[in-house]
DNA sequence: ACTCAGCGTAAGGCATGACTTACGGTAAGC
DNA sequence: GCTTACCGTAAGTCATGCCTTACGCTGAGT
């Protein structure tokens, strides 16, 4: 279930908007750190969360890490989603037949 | 951005684990606290931050409180993925051109 | 009116987590 | 080869969060 550690990585503000950043161009560490409120170190760390969430991935490019976002992360938490948006489809299509008829 | 306190609540496992249990089947909080290895404040607490959340929303009955899953909480979390998703698609798509071509 | 079931809230303890500074390690440039 | 840029990791501090027990409130039944 990686979806747990997905919810768990984009719970922090601060991860969100390094998550946000990358969805909108991939980015070395330090380019991250300069527009956040934050040190290099901590963009590291929550970089670290995020790919192990599965969510970010690094590709080297001499010395500097560019970070992008995996799609199959997001996939995960859709997937999440929209298994329990059936669920409550189907629980709230039943609540309409027990209030209207009660039938069968 | 109500997605925040969303991604902030179901980053929890127990707080997911009502969270699933409500979409199969609306409840009050003792039946929720007799399947979980918490106490029963412990799921009001958990019960409150989904609430505010705009996950979950309680119903009362008689000195009952019945809780289900609001589709409107879901469909915060989607919206926020679908956006992030199409950026990466498109984020995806200028790779693809840049490295093919670099025409535009 | 009294009792009891069902919840929410307050207060406190303990773990988890986010940030900092300091350090080590690798790749490029002179 | 040596410096410099770029990055990850370690250690420590401080705040946040989850759980517990104890308490107070409301609605139903006798």
């Amino acid at each position: 279930m990686p979806y747990a550690e997905s919810f768990a990585a984009l719970a922090d503000p601060t991860r969100r908007q390094v998550f946000e950043m990358l969805a909108a161009k991939p980015m070395p560490v330090g380019a991250l750190a300069e527009c956040l409120p934050v040190s290099r170190p901590a963009v590291s760390q929550h970089l670290k969360v995020l790919t192990d969430a599965g969510l970010v991935a690094a590709q080297p490019e001499g010395a500097r890490r560019i970070y992008s976002v995996r799609r199959e992360g997001l996939a995960e938490l859709r997937a999440w989603i929209d298994r329990y948006w059936d669920d409550v489809l189907a629980g709230f299509h039943q609540d309409v037949m027990n209030q209207t008829g009660e039938d069968h």
